[in-house]
DNA sequence: AAGTGGTCTAGACCACTAC
DNA sequence: TAGTGGTCTAGACCACTTA
């Protein structure tokens, strides 16, 4: 049977309504079941040829979607072992998302110091980055980060509630692990994309106490929102970086 | 016949010493005659079928191969016309390799003026950049980009002379097109990848008049380097940028 | 040895383009 | 209408991991 539309019997895919590629549809299917949270990070996904014949498609098929999510960094494939929903742990994809070397090339994990954390209601700026209603709330915090023990950089950060029902400092304080691996541990909250904009400011008095840079001291300003699946947005963070010995590595296009 | 090794016939692919998968040796042999000068920016490449068989292999690797180089940016696909090399033509890959946008978020295509021009012997940093050796020479030039009237950005370029033998600075000011097409109609020069780093920096006496400000204003410095097919350095540039109401793109992982 | 993903085949039909 | 890439199938064998 070499019918297109063999997926009629299909016990996944919503036969109604399809439309675009097959395979595009099984992602779309796939990401709404990691959005319900029935595979969790760091979870393996079932073989290929069960999700295979449970949406009802070709191993390719279904491989190509797969290929999509691994490529997006949804996913990650170990051959032999199988496939697994993506962590963010301190390997090398850990810095996917931290661009900042020293400029020798020496990268590094960096350390971490929580500055503030309060919950506010969101302010404009806040309410458009991460699409929310008015008088809507919002746990802002600030991170300092340092690498071989110099101090580089500040993250303020924030987060609305309403995904992050009943964050503490003290949980900020004690993660073990990266801050978007206790968004998944600690609320199931997966980044999957982020999305920056660069330019150069000038720290205020606080960040020059921060950074322990003379006030006015021109710094690299990174604004970023963080998404998950489906292009949902759940944070919202502007990094201050002190450039003299450390640099951002931009896109790398190409191979 | 479902044997692996079906490619013994086949009348392109290096028989002997034949390493990886098959699928990684067709993209290299394409990349091979990409760099030999077969097919020219712009140009069709041969029915996918016609390859398939020129390579001893089915379609579904051969396509394979193609996805790799075009998700590389190196090819691109028209359903019903064709496979095309790719072209540094002002089209929307044209923000692949040119990443400030106005603060509000519109994009615009820069005006160019050249600044300086001079051909000289290679600078150490610039053999290291360009992995060139000792005695080659190089050309230098600076541009200045301009978007929606405002000066924004000074571009200091260097490329080897071995790659562009003869290149006058009346060439650079007559260029029609974009920089790295130029590259290709010109010299056959095929920009496919950069790296870049970014860092704060402060504008020296000639760059503050060149970009309108104070001596001493901080600028988003970005270093590029600019690679060919396998990997082959062949522009090295410094860009400093004016970011007061023009900021940088960061690569946006993910979907 | 059994199970996983990785690669490859040899087709089919579909959607789009050019003539 | 002919030719292109886009999608999909239904398998096969290989490489690797785990037990």
């Amino acid at each position: 049977m070499k019918d297109t539309d063999a997926h009629v019997t299909g016990a996944d895919v919503p036969a109604a309504g399809a439309q675009g590629p097959l395979y595009r549809q099984i992602k779309d299917a796939m990401l709404s079941a990691l959005a319900m949270g029935e595979w969790k990070q760091g979870d393996a996904l079932p073989p290929e040829k069960v999700l295979a014949s449970r949406f009802g498609v070709a191993i390719g098929t279904l491989r190509k979607a797969i290929d999509d999510m691994v490529a997006d960094g949804i996913l990650t494939r170990q051959q032999g072992r199988g496939t697994f929903v993506a962590a963010h742990k301190r390997n090398s994809h850990f810095f996917r998302y931290f661009r900042l070397q020293r400029k020798d090339g020496q990268k590094a994990y960096p350390t971490n110091a929580l500055l503030t954390f309060r919950r506010v209601r969101a302010s404009a700026a806040a309410r458009d980055a991460l699409q929310l209603g008015p008088d809507e709330m919002v746990f802002e915090f600030s991170n300092l980060l340092s690498l071989h023990g110099d101090v580089v950089l500040v993250d303020s950060v924030v987060v609305p509630d309403a995904l992050f029902r009943g964050l503490t400092e003290a949980q900020l304080k004690a993660r073990p692990s990266t801050l978007y691996n206790f968004y998944q541990d600690a609320f199931e909250v997966n980044v999957i994309a982020t999305e920056e904009r660069l330019s150069v400011a000038h720290a205020d008095l606080q960040h020059a106490v921060w950074l322990d840079v003379a006030p006015g001291f021109a710094v690299l300003e990174v604004h970023r929102i963080a998404y998950s699946y489906h292009q949902r947005p759940v944070e919202w963070r502007i990094s201050r970086i002190n450039t003299t010995h450390y640099e951002y590595i931009g896109p790398h296009t190409g191979e």
